[in-house]
RNA sequence: UUACAUGGCUUCAUAA
């Protein structure tokens, strides 16, 4: 069975969640072992990544009603939980919350910063203030918050450029009461300062960081590459970019990438940008993705260059194996109603139709 | 062998 698990669960995280139910069903069929709680696990957590939490239900239905089969555990229903409250169906999360105290299956810390994280995402954050105090409470929810749970409810204060000042209190609280921060703790609060403005502070955060021996990473600078290109200050940008590969000898990502070309494009560097496009391209270590094209193409329609969008637009699928989805295709034809014959962009139009994506 | 937190784009909505 594990095997096979390994095998679904690794189906799953790449997004072929229909060979991974296709393994599952040979796991059923077969004589010799069966699907155990993990294997039901990963699939409805695989179902539930890709939007198809009906789906995910019908499984877990599967293993309510089969008796003395496989008993659904914390596991199953958190995920449940997790997947709802991505999709900011908070009461149907809930609901599972319910359903999983009936069975007498408790929820878990994991089970918890879920809905916490649900209640932040859903700016719903008094809810998720009650929720938060109610598990500091020992007697109450069984369950004391941990690093994740300071790191989202720090993330969900920072959404309000306002609350940062209590974000911060919440991170003098957590090592008050003996958590370490960690570098998502961290990268949590230094993107809250940058994006009040505050950069002085989250400067000295970034160097607190460092003193604890937690190292800045790639997000911690992707963080202040962002707001540096915000504010127009993309030579720093670029002197702190070389920077990270020579001083800190950190790999950039896809992400750290796409923030500079975006940067770039959007103070009007054409060149500059095309470059460093092209380094993605050429850095065996990254693949550009959907995002990264999207941002080059519209940065590439903002200055008129719409036929070399275009051009990009049709070879992005062979060169990177990435498909263009519905705002791909909005950003182009946003291109084509701009600068090129209306007669174009219907063709275009059609195009999607066929492809069942809607035009915005 | 399974679940929970941080960084990238477009449009739109909401808020102001």
């Amino acid at each position: 069975v594990t095997t096979y698990n390994t095998v679904m669960d690794a189906l799953c995280k790449d997004g072929e969640i229909a060979k991974a139910l296709d393994v599952f069903s040979e796991l059923k069929e077969n004589k010799k072992v069966s699907p155990d709680v993990f294997s039901y696990n990963c699939l409805i957590h695989g179902l539930c990544v890709s939007n198809r939490r009906e789906q995910a239900m019908m499984l877990l239905k599967e293993m309510m009603v089969e008796e003395g089969k496989v008993m659904p555990d914390v596991f199953t229903f958190s995920i449940l939980v997790d997947g709802f409250c991505k999709a900011g169906l908070v009461l149907e999360a809930r609901a599972v919350i319910g359903k999983m105290i009936q069975r007498q299956v408790r929820p878990n810390i994991a089970t918890y910063n879920s809905l916490l994280d649900g209640y932040c995402l859903h700016r719903q954050l008094e809810e998720a203030k009650r929720l938060f105090g109610l598990m500091m409470m020992s007697s109450s929810v069984g369950c004391r918050p941990n690093v994740r749970s300071y790191s989202i409810m720090i993330n969900g204060y920072c959404k309000d450029e306002k609350m940062c000042e209590e974000a911060k209190l919440l991170f003098y609280d957590m090592i008050e009461k003996g958590l370490r921060p960690n570098s998502v703790t961290f990268n949590t609060l230094i993107n809250g300062f940058c994006s009040a403005g505050r950069h002085t502070e989250a400067q000295e955060l970034v160097k607190k960081m460092c003193d604890q021996g937690q190292a800045p990473d790639v997000v911690t600078y992707s963080i202040l590459l962002k707001h540096l290109c915000e504010r127009d200050h993309l030579n720093e940008a670029m002197i702190l970019f070389r920077e990270i590969e020579s001083i800190a000898q950190l790999k950039p990502d896809v992400q750290m990438y796409s923030i500079l070309i975006d940067g770039l494009w959007k103070a009007g560097k054409v060149e500059e940008a095309r470059a460093m496009f092209s380094r993605l391209c050429e850095d065996e270590h990254v693949r550009p993705d959907i995002v990264t094209y999207i941002i080059v193409i519209s940065g590439l329609c903002r200055h008129g260059l719409v036929d070399e969008a275009y051009d990009l637009f049709r070879t992005m699928e062979a060169a990177s194996g990435c498909v263009p989805n519905a705002d791909c295709y909005n950003v182009i034809l946003r291109g084509f109603l701009q600068w090129k014959d209306p007669l174009d962009a219907k063709e275009l139009v059609q195009e999607m139709e066929r492809k069942g994506f809607s035009a915005d």
